[in-house]
DNA sequence: CAACATACCTCATCTGTCAATGTATCTCAT
DNA sequence: ATGAGATACATTGACAGATGAGGTATGTTG
């Protein structure tokens, strides 16, 4: 099973952003640099990629410009801004109380098939 | 914040199914068992939990039967069928590889801003 | 009797993902 | 030089899951 961005549905943004913290690029870079980190494992199709930086755009927290470039495809270039900071901040938080919430909703506490008569309380 | 169902979209089926491993439960005292285990802080919509039980019976992985109630609203309950214990095992496995995706690409390796020139790769 | 809790259901809408398709430039092997 | 493949961005329409808003019905309690 190969991971693509529906399974983690709304995180698209803020994992874009995160990538946007080393410094500026472009949507290919950005796609590429995934695969890499994940060792392959995560990718974005293009459509979701190019949405995603639209809505980052129009709701300020990146911001866009034309490379100059000599030869070659034209890039579009993203950067960061305060805003994008402090959103990405906001869903890093969020992030990890999902990840504590999903956990204990789906992997803590192994063992508890027929316990319900019983007092003893797994949750 | 409250923790609703869209962070953690495409999980509410395994949730349910984690749930129905205790036994047999029907939809509103499973919420207010979610709500219960969570602390309060989450909870399904109606619509959304209603509309997974659809899916799940629909797909095999659970089970439905009217209670027979002498008072008191009815009750329709369900119940884990093989399909749905291992569909569960299958979604816990794809929760692990997505949580240690995301914690790597929104998380780990938190200062490395402006490193981008260097050789010193962060991730 | 009114309000509230219990308990289920459906419809329309919104959002994010994605397949398909299109554009354009450059490189490299034949 | 011609065709394949990589680079790079973009748009469209379809789809799935979550939700707001509304509905039904019964039982309890002030």
């Amino acid at each position: 099973m190969s991971l693509t961005a529906d399974l983690l549905r709304g995180y698209t943004d803020a994992i874009l952003l995160r990538l946007l913290t080393a410094g500026e690029s472009y949507g290919y870079e950005m796609n590429q640099e995934l695969a890499r980190i994940s060792g392959g494992r995560f990718e974005l199709k293009e459509a979701t990629l190019y949405t995603a930086f639209r809505r980052l755009e129009e709701s300020g927290c990146i911001t866009a410009r034309w490379g100059d470039e000599k030869s070659g495809a034209r890039r579009r270039y993203y950067a960061l801004t305060p805003a994008g900071r402090e959103r990405l901040a906001q869903e890093q938080r969020a992030w990890e109380e999902t990840r504590e919430l999903l956990d204990l909703l789906l992997l803590d506490g192994a063992s508890f098939a027929d316990d319900m008569e019983e007092d003893r309380v797994i949750w």
